[in-house]
DNA sequence: TTGTAAGCGTTATCAT
DNA sequence: ATGATAACGCTTACAA
């Protein structure tokens, strides 16, 4: 490994002067600085990340924490934070798993942004205890270290409760994400409202666990329990395919006998065969706001939370109740 | 930012004594560990990593480099690689783009995986070089600090190929993946061979990008010059998304007029309709091996390339040629 | 068993 | 404009 001291010892000048030439310090002659510059790159000089970190107490890298590396949701997301990050110098690394956690304590990385359930919030509050900054998009926790950039959960699960009345379903299937979902719970108050103005309309709740089995369990129930077309609101996409996905080979249809809301907009839903209704909101804005969050919490800015809206995307998965259509 | 100097003061030991006792060594006493230990518990002490990098000269840090955060290859692909990795005790971070390049040579991390296209072969010799360790997916290169972990890319283009030709089909088109792909220039040798034993068979190259719009784009091209059915091999599941997508909306239907088949197996070809035909290999498998080869690498062990092996996934997509069916 | 001290590669203060 | 030197937090020979 080629360091300053072997630039220093090949131009004849101190450690300091070649620090200060690679730096581009104004203390040293133009002269000078060309002679270290050239020097450095004949002997392929590339700075060591941890004695500069080591030295300025930052590492300029940014770490995001998910659950999993699959999910669909993630791909703009990551890349709207990619974005911002390096505009602003910093590097952006992805990890998963508990044991990557450390990261953050041992300060190979500035700051975090946590979407990861798994991630516990009594951790994370621990981290901002000792002066870690941190932007979680998946909860609510109070701290000054701690920005959140959140979903409008609200409005989304709003928008899709309303769409299925307004279409004049009586009976909605709500199929949950796991316990202690941050986005479930958010989601299900917002169609609690919902159903408080709609008494006449019947509300059934589905654990469920946002993923793909539990649409299939959810699938499965609602075909037992089936009289009637009804319209079940999957709490996100993926169980939504899931559901599907079950139907499939089955007498009863999509649109039809069953009529079908996600919320997420993965790119999956686009190919699906009817196209799936879905809350829509941009991922790639929800990682540019998260990075930007984190950016200036890490630069001693004030911070406000922040929230990303979303919109309905209608599909034909969710048609008009009509007429009583048995399954043949 | 509390130090084995703060815990050493509190205990009133030397600073190696409190590094000894927290790193397990035999050389302190029960109790004077035990006394550390809780000390370094109440004080909250962590490590910092880098100034234990800096010391150790590793990380145990292992990155991985992608094209970008989409593309649904990746997931299973990354579990496996995390698995192995945390297993012997590394941590696993990933990376995309020309920017975070500089964590190899910055000694960020203590070695590389690479699957992107867009990372050059110069660069990677170069690091290679100067003794950095690098697994390559995506890529032939020799040099002792670099490994080969690659698609069996021969046999799957040539299983696919034969499948079309077993199923009656006499047109062929390929749609390739962007110019400079290592794995599409496989492909099409094998391609050629198949081609060669088979000359009653017309093969017709379109060139393609690995993306949904290649594949949109070939899908266009085969509908203008449509006479009669047609299979087209298109060389990644992507391109073979959007070739159905430009389909769905005209008179033409796959399995039908047009036999489909791709390459990698996707999650997303489980939910086609009809079910896309592919070839298939364990991205889990192949991420473990990949990991695992640059664990030897870095301990200084005797490494041969590695393969992975694919198989045929048939699908509704491709059915038998039969009589000659006219666009309605 | 414990302490002293050197050193990992930087940065940055203070002299010169 | 340049150099000597301390410091960042840790590991590890060597000394006691």
């Amino acid at each position: 490994m080629v360091s300053i001291k072997d630039i220093s010892k090949k131009a004849g000048v101190s450690i300091s002067t070649v620090s200060y030439a690679l730096n581009g310090s104004t203390k040293v002659t133009d002269e000078t600085r060309s002679r270290i510059l050239a020097i450095a790159k004949e002997l392929n000089y590339v700075p060591n990340a941890a004695a500069r970190s080591l030295k300025k107490r930052e590492s300029r890298i940014i770490g995001v924490f998910l659950t999993d590396f699959k999910g669909d949701v993630y791909g703009d997301l990551l890349d709207g934070m990619k974005e911002v990050c390096n505009a602003q110098g910093y590097d952006l690394i992805v990890c998963s798993g508990k044991q990557s956690h450390r990261m953050l304590p041992e300060r190979m990385i500035d700051g975090a942004v946590i979407l990861d359930q798994e991630f516990e919030s009594k951790e994370l509050l621990q981290y901002a205890g000792r002066d870690h900054k941190i932007v979680v998009l998946d909860r609510e926790l109070d701290h000054p270290n701690i920005n959140q950039v959140l979903l409008d959960n609200k409005a989304g699960a709003t928008l899709a409760a309303e769409y299925l009345i307004e279409q004049g379903h009586h009976k909605v299937y709500i199929v949950t994400g796991p316990e202690g979902s941050f986005d479930s719970a958010q989601r299900m108050k917002a169609i609690k409202m919902v159903a408080d103005r709609n008494p006449d309309v019947e509300w059934i709740e589905i654990p469920g666990n946002f993923k793909k089995s539990g649409g299939e369990r959810a699938a499965e129930r609602v075909m037992e329990e089936y009289s009637s077309p009804a319209a079940v609101f999957c709490l996100n996409d993926e169980m939504a395919i899931g559901f599907c996905n079950r139907l499939a080979d089955t007498e009863y249809s999509i649109g039809e006998h069953v009529h079908l809301i996600g919320f997420d907009n993965i790119e999956l839903t686009r190919y699906m065969q009817p196209r799936l209704a879905t809350i829509n909101y941009s991922k790639r804005k929800w990682g540019e706001l998260a990075a930007e969050q984190l950016i200036k919490l890490l630069s001693g800015d004030e911070v406000e939370h922040e929230r990303i809206y979303v919109t309905l995307i209608q599909g034909e998965s969710v048609a008009k109740a009509r007429m009583q259509v048995n399954a043949t």
